[in-house]
DNA sequence: GATTAAATCTAGTACACACTAGAAAAGTCA
DNA sequence: TGACTTTTCTAGTGTGTACTAGATTTAATC
């Protein structure tokens, strides 16, 4: 039983792996078993089909940013301005996604690349994660730390997709860290760009 | 020479239409040959390849989308705020993209899947694109209108991202315009989410 | 050490893909 | 109409893919 379940994480390891910097189509069955020093065969022994192993990547990447966010909530302070709920969100996401494993990057990177099946297997994940930031704004929007003239579900969207398209460009090798990108996304999404505005308190990176 | 011209675009237009909704991969020679009628073999009498005729494509898609945001900025006054010229840029490209033609689309839908070789021979294309962006956010913050404390080329890339992004989730057939999108990128990033700040102006959507 | 179960391998199948060669058809123009 | 060019088709090739069947090896148990 041992063995089998050590190989089992071996072969998801690879394929968060391939899928993060490879994309779904490069990400073949041979690959991965090569990854891991097995033939392509064995790979059925412990998975049925190559979508469902990619799936079971995709759920173990969703499960582990939903945590990181929902643990960086955690620990705010009850009186917290809605604000700063919104930037430990955004900053544990860029962490998560940025910064963490290869399974919330592999989530990220092949979004819009999926086999229809697994594209809908996963909606309801993405749904729920939606929802985590659909409660932040609508707290901010309410409690009037947050302007009411935007449209929510809009603006959420371009949050996740500022720190989603992220992953196209961010080297984590780089000057700038992932928590960085966190920062800068808040300061500009909240904050904005524009000059002399309250709230702003300058950002050295 | 008329019909080849002819049939060659009618090519160009089912390719840019395939990528932009089903990506790269299942933009499949054969089903490309498909819909327009035709075997798919007449297709290498037009093209040499399938990525020559990709290539094609997002060629067109990025001149595209820079000639939209160059006009757009065209058409300012000379004494305009910075602040309007991103305003300005952000709503063509938005449009360019969400609510334009195949062939933008393809380029951003495809961003990501693509093969080496046609990665590597549009990085040229996108660094000049990313440039009118730097310049904009250059011209902010020296004059002063955009806060000069952030990463530029960071936030010149969570502005593209945010954009970008947006094709995986916008739908032209909701209430939400492209150039709604836009507003709203141009919104929260210049002006902040953040309630009760100068320079804003309610937005009605 | 023998027996059984678990895990992996060898050797294949079937299929979809990009692409090719040469014949056939369609179009052009004297 | 006839000669010629342009365009498309028929019929294939080779390659890479996911996946299967059954033999073989490795590990666990008595």
């Amino acid at each position: 039983m041992k063995k089998s379940d050590r190989t089992r994480q071996d072969i998801l390891d690879a394929t968060a792996s391939s899928l993060s910097t490879a994309g779904y189509t490069a990400t073949t069955v041979k690959s991965i078993a090569e990854t891991i020093g097995m033939q392509d065969a064995s790979i059925y022994y412990h998975f049925s089909s190559k979508d469902e192993l990619v799936g079971e990547v995709l759920d173990i990447g969703t499960a582990r940013a939903v945590t990181a966010v929902d643990q960086a909530l955690a620990e705010l302070q009850d009186d917290h301005d809605p604000r700063e709920a919104l930037r430990v969100a955004i900053i544990a996401h860029a962490e998560a996604v940025l910064g963490g494993g290869d399974y919330p990057r592999a989530n990220v990177r092949t979004f819009g690349q999926l086999p229809p099946d697994l594209t809908h297997r996963h909606r309801q994940g993405h749904r729920n994660y939606g929802q985590i930031w659909t409660r932040l704004i609508d707290d901010g929007v309410e409690s009037g730390a947050l302007r009411g003239d935007l449209n929510r579900s809009v603006a959420r969207l371009i949050i996740i997709g500022a720190l989603c398209w992220a992953i196209e460009w961010f080297d984590g090798a780089g000057d700038v860290k992932a928590s960085d990108v966190g920062e800068h996304v808040f300061q500009m999404v909240v904050n904005g760009l524009s000059a002399d505005q309250p709230h702003q308190h300058a950002v050295s990176v």
